[in-house]
DNA sequence: TCTGGGGTCCTAGGACCC
DNA sequence: TCTGGGGTCCTAGGACCC
């Protein structure tokens, strides 16, 4: 038995890229190196926030959601780029491939973090030496820079990860805590957001160590069970396994866009929603997925936002299906006033293979859309003068129109029918 | 001339059933 | 002839994270 490795109990790692996108940039572009460099969306589209920044841009207070005006304004020489996630993808793929080197045990959180369970990994080194190894080959390999938290469990090692960056390389044991955990303000606690941590400094809790110390009946009551498991967090204590299987384990699938303009103008709106019910269902053929309830999303002009869904008698994977209910939902259920964002989710999503085959009934959600949707494809041709509903590519740029749409889509619609 | 888009999990009330 | 209690499903909203 290795001197680093504890009897009982794990080795965790929480591997994090570094601004990961402005780094990517940076990497595929040295140029933009040693520059405040941030990543957003356009605001000509009202959609002109920070998604990103680099080190140089943070200094000068360029913060992520900031609108990009106040960013500019804060720092002029701000190099603003848009979003290329297809870089960030492939990135992401290979970090992720040099981090298996090391193990299998590896649950990806997010494009640019997981975590590790090594564990069993003694015959590599001890974990700081693993954690330099995967540190300097992302490094090496991908010019990208990462931080490393290693603990006992995954919360420890989230929250060390975030201790030293960038490229830090930081252990948290539990003989650790009183002095690099206890005295952060709760506000820095993974699982705290803006309103728990307004509620526990209204009991007087600032810090993590005031978290530690409160009555756990007292913490119960104002914030339900989730009160005891912060408590249990902020005293070092978790179980939770690092879970390969999870990032496969959808459970909804959605797409959301704000309008240029808030607007009342239906075609518009139904124009969306032909819009965002296609990018859900290329993801969902991606993944080989069905769903069993829709969800629509209506965000409006003061940012009052509201869902609506509605639970289904049989899975569903067409376009035609998902549009039907999604406009039903919306017709039943907007209020007039203009529209900021619409969104379309699809939950309740199982993989295909794994549904029992049902009898493809003619279902009342398929009904009671469909008088709508004739509505709208007739209004959406006359306008445009374009079929919505084009062939499904892999990508929008592969979508192929088809001829006399019209007719196609009501033999599609006919065959459900029989 | 404010405030994106992708998710997960939890809570709470009402319907419905036994 | 007057009101229990438990369990589950559905829906809507909210908190949080990246």
């Amino acid at each position: 038995m290795s001197k680093w490795y504890p009897k009982n109990g794990r080795v965790i790692f929480h591997v994090d890229m570094n601004s990961f996108y402005a780094s990517v940039e940076m990497a595929y572009n040295p140029d933009l190196k040693g520059k405040a460099v941030a990543i957003a969306g356009n605001p000509g589209e009202r959609k002109g926030i920070i998604v990103t920044s680099s080190y140089e841009a943070r200094k000068k207070g360029v913060k992520t959601t900031m609108p990009l005006w106040e960013a500019k304004k804060l720092c002029p020489e701000l190099l603003v780029m848009r979003p290329n996630f297809d870089r960030y993808r492939t990135a992401s793929r290979q970090m992720f491939k040099i981090l298996s080197d090391v193990t299998s045990f590896i649950q990806p959180v997010s494009i640019d973090e997981g975590y590790m369970d090594i564990t069993d990994c003694e015959q590599l080194g001890s974990p700081l030496e693993i954690a330099e190894n995967i540190q300097n080959r992302i490094k090496e390999e991908l010019d990208l820079p990462c931080s490393i938290g290693i603990a006992p469990n995954k919360f420890l090692a989230k929250m060390a990860s975030d201790m030293k960056k960038p490229m830090g390389i930081t252990v948290l044991r539990k003989r650790d805590l009183a002095d690099k955990l206890w005295p952060l303000a709760v506000k820095e606690m993974y699982g705290i957001g803006e309103k728990t941590a307004d509620k526990l400094n209204k009991l007087n809790i600032h810090t993590i160590k005031d978290l530690v110390d409160t009555d756990t009946y007292q913490l119960k009551r104002v914030l339900g069970i989730n009160g005891e498991r912060l408590q249990n967090r902020a005293k070092g204590l978790d179980t939770s396994p690092v879970d390969p299987d999870a990032v496969h384990e959808f459970k909804s699938i959605g797409s959301s866009e704000t309008l240029p303009h808030d607007t009342t103008d239906e075609l518009e709106i139904r124009k969306l929603f032909v819009h965002l019910t296609r990018n859900v269902v290329r993801r969902m053929r991606r993944k080989q997925a069905v769903g069993r309830g829709i969800q629509i999303m209506i965000k409006y002009h003061d940012h009052k936002t509201i869902t609506r869904s509605r639970k289904l008698s049989d899975y569903m994977e067409n376009e035609e299906d998902i549009l039907a209910v999604s406009l039903d939902l919306f017709d039943k259920h907007w209020n007039q006033q203009p529209v900021r964002l619409l969104g379309v989710t699809v939950q309740d999503v199982a993989e295909k293979k794994d549904v029992a085959k049902q009898l493809d009934l003619f279902t009342y959600e398929k009904e009671a859309g469909k008088e709508k949707l004739y509505q709208t494809i007739d209004k959406l041709t006359e306008k445009y003068g374009k079929n919505p509903f084009m062939k499904l590519g892999a990508n929008e740029e592969d979508d192929q129109p088809r001829t006399s749409f019209q007719k196609d889509f009501l033999n599609d619609f006919k065959k459900h029918d029989e």
